[in-house]
DNA sequence: TTGGGTGTTGAGTA
DNA sequence: ATACTCAACACCCA
């Protein structure tokens, strides 16, 4: 589910509810969730006792800053955190509670049970999984063009691989790599290594600006995402092509088609895009 | 009823 | 190095 754009406005409407709250007790439903550390009762009474800080993100992960240690959370695709009163009944797969002294509860809610967490000593948390190996954001002044450039130059890969690989830049996905290939005009299957450095440019000055835009209306929700206040994102309103299978391109009138690239759904103008 | 598809990503294989 | 398949899991839809 959540691309940077959603995960983004988790951590913003998120960040009102448990900021400054104190975890007294977390139980844990479905241990596969919980990566880190190895042991799912290690991970409750180290949590016990600490306060959360602030919320960061890195790419599409949650960072929840504590006293001494950070929770690294990744939603994957239906991961979902709210803040409820104890006594609230918790809905279906609601698979891990935090519980604050002051009865209210974070609860975290995955349908498909993929998301991960893993609690690391500040300090130690860029270093070994799962961000050891994450790019720069595309907001980080580090994403440059130069930077961005030469990744596209030494891969053998089409560019909507390259898109959506976590370690050239984190936080596009499927949804936000199409509509970024659509509005530079650039074929998904074009080999990375052939752009111009001009394709390049646009390339990266679109997903800024795409990402930039969702953000903005608080993500895109297709199925299932809304943030942690239940509400939906309206960046749907805005897709070009994700989604939009033979729909008229809202720039040329050609009728969208929808492919497969590296066995993701893939949203293309044919008109728009040449390869 | 069944199989294919879904916003993610890691492992294993050739 | 890369591409492909599968796995994790639940649900929706034709």
């Amino acid at each position: 589910m959540p691309e940077l754009p959603e995960v983004e406005t988790i951590r913003q409407t998120l960040k009102r509810f448990v900021l400054g709250k104190t975890i007294r007790d977390v139980k844990i439903y479905w241990p596969n969730i919980i990566k880190a550390p190895g042991e799912p009762e290690a991970f409750s009474r180290q949590l016990n006792g600490q306060t959360i800080h602030d919320i960061g993100r890195k790419g599409k992960y949650l960072m929840f800053e504590l006293d001494d240690d950070i929770l690294i959370s990744h939603l994957r695709m239906e991961g979902k955190y709210s803040v409820h009163p104890q006594d609230e009944p918790a809905k279906k797969h609601t698979h891990v509670v935090f519980t604050f002294t002051d009865g209210e509860e974070l609860r975290y809610n995955d349908v498909r049970k993929f998301g991960t967490m893993h609690l690391k000593p500040k300090g130690t948390e860029l270093a070994g999984e799962p961000l050891k190996k994450l790019g720069p954001d595309p907001f980080d002044p580090s994403f440059t063009l130069e930077y961005f450039w030469s990744k596209l130059k030494k891969t053998d890969r089409v560019i909507k691989a390259v898109l959506l690989d976590q370690t050239v830049v984190a936080g596009l996905g499927n949804i936000y790599v199409d509509e970024t290939l659509f509005k530079a005009g650039v074929h998904p299957l074009k080999q990375a290594s052939r752009l111009t450095k001009k394709e390049a440019a646009r390339l990266r000055e679109k997903a800024i600006e795409t990402l930039g835009e969702a953000v903005a209306m608080g993500g895109t929700t297709i199925r299932s995402y809304v943030n942690s206040q239940g509400e939906m994102g309206m960046f749907q309103q805005e897709l070009f092509v994700y989604g939009q299978g033979n729909e008229p391109c809202k720039t040329c009138g050609t009728p969208i088609i929808k492919t497969k690239v590296g066995g993701r759904g893939t949203h293309i103008c044919p008109t728009c895009q040449k390869k």
